[in-house]
RNA sequence: GGAGGGGUGGCUGAGCGGUUGAAAGCGGCGGUCUUGAAAACCGUUGUAGGGGCGACUCUACCGGGGGUUCGAAUCCCUCCCCCUCCGCCA
């Protein structure tokens, strides 16, 4: 969430803000509103209280003298019966103002292109060579059916529509892309590995900003009194590990790196990507999150992204990174760059991370701050965190980029040690 | 699922309903002493919000949320979490 302060008192750069995201900004006045009533309330709350405090003190004092207190203690009472009611009042405005900057997105960083949706994102690098094939490249989802190791057939029957089985040699790339990330972010870029729960609870999904605005992209456990979400992203349960929390400035940054499923519901995709592993329920993903001291956010941002982007060089898979512009850009990022992979079927980029800066917005939502050694007080700390990568993703821009015109598939490099083999061909036998 | 016990400041741990934001110890920070260090001694040491240039001051916070009361860390209700025993179970 938005500093408090600042979005009173530098409204018109929220206002500002809300426009360059295509945002109405009327969602500010109920807040500015809500806010004010409640500010004002609360110093009257607070002189009455100060003034009930002070006859309690006297009428303690009284009494353990063993004198009659009955005329302050009157006075008190009539102090006090006068505050319930605006505390109430007070409550209710705590609730709702809460509830009101929750729905406020962040403010964008200014070096963030502005524009209305995504065909205004700026490509920043393109990395790799595209393939050339003297035949016609096929989608990887009738690559993977052909060689046997994706049935998305059967997978419908004991789940449903956008859900997948893993098979034979297709099993064994997804596990070794999992490790092979992993060790690669563990050993060689400082981070530390974390397996966290899959399901949280709200207070987790409302710190990292998935609720309370979109809860229609979760699925939610029904059938039990507690609450539970699954979660979309390692981002959530990894990021609240430390909510809640005042680190000390000497523990920064620190880097996490989490294998887990992810589990999204797609709600409003029906048309898209129906066919093969791009947008699924439930799918895995490596991710990388970082809690970083303020004023190395934009640095580390780039660190991070460059860590995603070495998974793609090591595959040798092409790939091209982009800067969000503003109207494309998530709820709770500050600054975001999509790394797009190629494939070759679609002769189209197509998202497989997304690294974004969230500045102090998670932070202080979750409650995530730092002290400054020799320095009073405590501060946000800023959180980071991107795809390291998307796994299904990887694997079909594998198939795609290194199908060969038998209908075999090379194996990268990188992978033969996980893998065991060299390619995968049809009707291998395990 | 059944029966008990407990959640207090960075940690350990006190706390008759009335100067308790909270004893004490440890840790941390500053100082004295020392060639240096240790030990010892002295001082200091929570977070958030509001007011004041400032010294300072007010309000809230003892797992979360309600309630009783002039007044709650202390009493009541409720939820959450942790521990022990029994049962069940990967």
């Amino acid at each position: 969430m938005l500093d408090i302060k600042l979005v009173r008192e530098q409204t018109d750069k929220v206002i500002d803000a809300l426009k360059k995201r295509g945002m109405n900004a009327s969602i500010l006045d109920e807040f500015l509103k809500i806010e004010n009533e409640r500010r004002d309330l609360l110093k009257v709350v607070e002189e009455e209280r100060q003034l009930r405090n002070r006859l309690s003190e006297e009428v303690g004092k009284l009494k353990k003298q063993g004198k009659d207190a009955s005329d302050i203690l009157a006075q008190a009472k009539a102090v006090s019966e006068n505050i319930t009611s605006k505390e109430e009042r007070l409550r209710d405005l705590d609730i709702r103002s809460v509830q009101e900057i929750l729905l406020i997105p962040n403010i964008p960083h200014e070096s963030v292109p502005a524009g209305k949706d995504e065909t205004e994102n700026k490509e920043v690098r393109r990395c790799g060579e595209l393939p050339q094939f003297s035949f016609k490249p096929k989608p990887h989802d009738e690559i993977g059916e052909a060689l046997g190791i994706l049935d998305f057939e059967r997978a419908g029957k004991i789940a449903g529509s956008r859900f997948a089985i893993y098979k034979g040699m297709g099993a064994r790339l997804e596990r070794a892309l999992i490790n092979f990330m992993l060790d690669l972010h563990t050993k060689e870029h400082g981070y530390t590995e974390i397996f966290p729960p899959l399901m949280v609870n709200r207070a987790s999904m409302t710190g990292t900003g998935q609720l309370p605005k979109f809860e229609d992209d979760l699925f939610k456990i029904a059938n039990d009194e507690r609450e539970f979400f699954l979660i979309p992203t390692a981002e959530v349960p990894v990021t609240n590990i430390h909510r809640e929390e005042i680190l000390n400035e000497e523990d920064l940054p620190i880097y996490y790196t989490a294998y887990t499923p992810c589990f999204r519901r797609e709600a409003g995709s029906y048309g898209k990507d129906t066919k093969g592993l791009i947008r699924q329920h439930q799918f895995n993903k490596v991710e990388l999150v970082k809690f970083v001291k303020p004023e190395d956010s934009y640095k580390e941002l780039e660190s991070l992204t460059l860590n995603a982007e070495e998974v793609l060089k090591r595959l040798g898979l092409p790939y091209r990174v982009v800067a969000l512009c503003t109207g494309d850009m998530g709820f709770s990022s500050a600054k975001t760059y999509d790394i797009e992979v190629w494939f070759p079927a679609q002769e189209k980029y197509r998202e497989i991370s997304s690294c974004s800066n969230f500045e102090d917005f998670q932070a202080r939502r979750a409650q995530i701050r730092f002290k400054r050694k020799g320095k009073k007080g405590t501060e946000f700390i800023h959180t980071l965190n991107g795809s390291g990568l998307a796994v299904g993703r990887t694997l079909s821009a594998i198939l795609e980029n290194f199908q060969q015109e038998d209908g075999s598939v090379i194996i990268p490099e990188a992978l033969r040690q996980y893998m065991g083999i060299d390619r995968i061909v049809m009707n291998y036998k395990l």
